[in-house]
DNA sequence: GATGTCTGCCCC
DNA sequence: ATTCTGC
DNA sequence: GCAGAATGGGCAGACATC
């Protein structure tokens, strides 16, 4: 209607996305107004859900790759070849256009792990009892679960042709979990060529930072501190990482994905010569439950983040799939890392997005009980309630639907002069502090935001506690305690 | 130059 | 990261 | 069980503003 064609929008979209430095944002925001009003209602709403990244279409990636299989072949009996080929170049742009250029056989006909590509990561399963994990993979290894940055790390000996085409060559490329390029960041990798036999090699790692005071790894704020552009010499020096090695992917030339574990183990254990930055991890061969158990046990005590389970002779698959591999991180039993769970007062809430937008409300604020010690300046802090977590998940739409209505009857214009919130964190809507709620979570973090001080890491709602009013909110010192 | 705010095919 | 839900 | 879509804490960087 407008005139404006597909690809119009999409490199007016691409033009405002490539302004940068001083004035940049007025630009990105004036540009923007111009081509929403250029549109229809209908097309603004989808451009301005482009910009946003959320399309929400309901369908992915995947389903990308169910299309494909329609279309070339009237039904869905190509996807699993498709899934092979998206496993080895996880990209369904890609795809998509290899497969209609050159016919299916054609496009999927050369499945081997190019060096310097990335491959599409395993992801472990959850699974919370050592019986049923031996009852669905049989014989297992049981290895340590590292708090820290997922790494792929490809490596060639004759260098990796760099895209600026006079720069210095390069032998490793690295990659994240989300398969985004971060080589840059580990200035440690450029003696790889002594640690490595062989000419090419993709290994899988994860990446911890060590103190050097104490020769122990570092907790997982400290570790992500080397995702930097700038000073990344510095902070390699100050936050040294060491890289624990559980797989290799592909060898001199030979893709291993499909080799049984084992197998690839080995040829693992054959390719890295001793040294102190690159170290292939610890794993443990048990058929039995108990053995399993223990196994998890010693790892959560030595102060692991948990244990990650692989299937004996399982394949290197994409993505979750299957019971292939399974990580378990609280004890047995438990829900959430933590020691206890924590009972806390809601605050206030946050309209929700998307599917959320129907219930009012997405996520909602909820603090602790600030108990100075009687000893102190009797008026300072007391009765004060600060955060310590938002809460976004663990709720049935059932329970958001019933959150909504009870915090609704509780709503107070202005925030309660007895909160202390941070600016980042003003909710849209208080509410007195009567809702108290059952929270789990892994682990207590120290909190730039939180104003207790302190925050929960991967909070999520176990249920209500309708017997419990704030006097019965967990406390500051208990908090503390617990952690 | 210091501080505040927001973003990230971010990391977990 | 965790969790829920439609298919 | 898969695939998708909601949501969490918190880091460095980029840009705006004081």
């Amino acid at each position: 209607d407008n005139g404006l064609s597909v690809k119009e929008v999409y490199e007016r979209l691409l033009l405002i996305a490539k302004y940068a430095g001083e004035g940049s944002q007025e630009k990105k925001v004036s540009e923007l107004a111009k081509l929403l009003s250029e549109l229809d209602q209908l097309s603004a709403k989808f451009v301005a859900r482009i910009v946003l990244g959320r399309l929400r279409l309901g369908f992915s990636d995947k389903t990308i790759l169910d299309a494909l299989s329609v279309a070339e072949r009237g039904d869905k009996s190509a996807r699993k070849k498709l899934d092979e080929a998206y496993q080895i170049r996880p990209d369904a742009g890609h795809l998509a256009a290899a497969v209609l250029a050159k016919g299916l056989d054609k496009a999927l006909a050369n499945l081997e792990v190019e060096v310097g590509v990335p491959v599409m990561p395993a992801l472990c399963q959850r699974l919370n009892s050592a019986v049923a994990i031996i009852e669905k993979m049989g014989t297992v290894a049981a290895e340590q679960k590292f708090d820290g940055t997922r790494v792929q790390i490809h490596f060639r000996r004759s260098g990796f042709r760099n895209q600026n085409s006079d720069g210095p060559t390069n032998q490793v490329r690295t990659f994240t979990r989300n398969l985004e390029e971060n080589s840059q960041m580990f200035p440690e990798l450029s003696r790889l060529g002594e640690w490595v036999k062989g000419d090419e090699a993709v290994f899988d790692s994860e990446a911890v930072g060590i103190d050097i005071k104490t020769g122990k790894t570092l907790p997982f704020q400290v570790t992500i501190t080397r995702k930097r552009k700038h000073g990344v010499t510095e902070t390699a020096k100050a936050v040294p990482l060491q890289f624990y090695l559980f797989d290799i992917l592909a060898k001199d030339g030979r893709t291993l994905l499909s080799e049984p574990y084992f197998e690839r183990r080995k040829v693992l254990v054959e390719t890295i010569k001793e040294n102190k930055t690159l170290v292939v991890d610890e794993t443990h061969r048990t058929t039995d439950p108990v053995e399993l158990h223990k196994w998890h046990e010693e790892f959560l005590a030595e102060g692991f983040e948990g244990a990650v389970i692989k299937k004996w002779d399982g394949p290197y698959l994409p993505g979750r799939q299957g019971w292939n591999w399974v990580k378990i991180k609280e004890k047995e039993g438990s829900t959430g890392k933590l020691s206890d769970t924590l009972d806390l007062v809601v605050m206030g809430y946050y309209r929700g997005r998307g599917k959320r937008t129907g219930f009012g409300l997405g996520a909602f604020l909820v603090g602790v009980a600030q108990d100075d010690p009687p000893s102190h300046k009797a008026t300072e802090g007391q009765g004060k309630v600060v955060t310590i977590a938002k809460i976004g998940t663990g709720l049935s739409d059932d329970q958001f639907r019933d959150l909504k209505k009870r915090l609704d009857d509780l709503v107070v214009r202005e925030m309660p002069k007895e909160y202390e919130v941070d600016k980042a964190l003003i909710a849209d809507v208080w509410v007195e502090p009567k809702v108290v709620v059952e929270i789990a979570a892994d682990e207590i973090t120290k909190s730039p935001v939180h104003t207790a001080g302190v925050a929960l890491r991967f909070p999520r709602l176990i249920k209500f506690r309708d017997d419990k009013n704030l006097s019965g909110v967990t406390t500051l010192s208990e908090v503390e305690e617990i952690s």
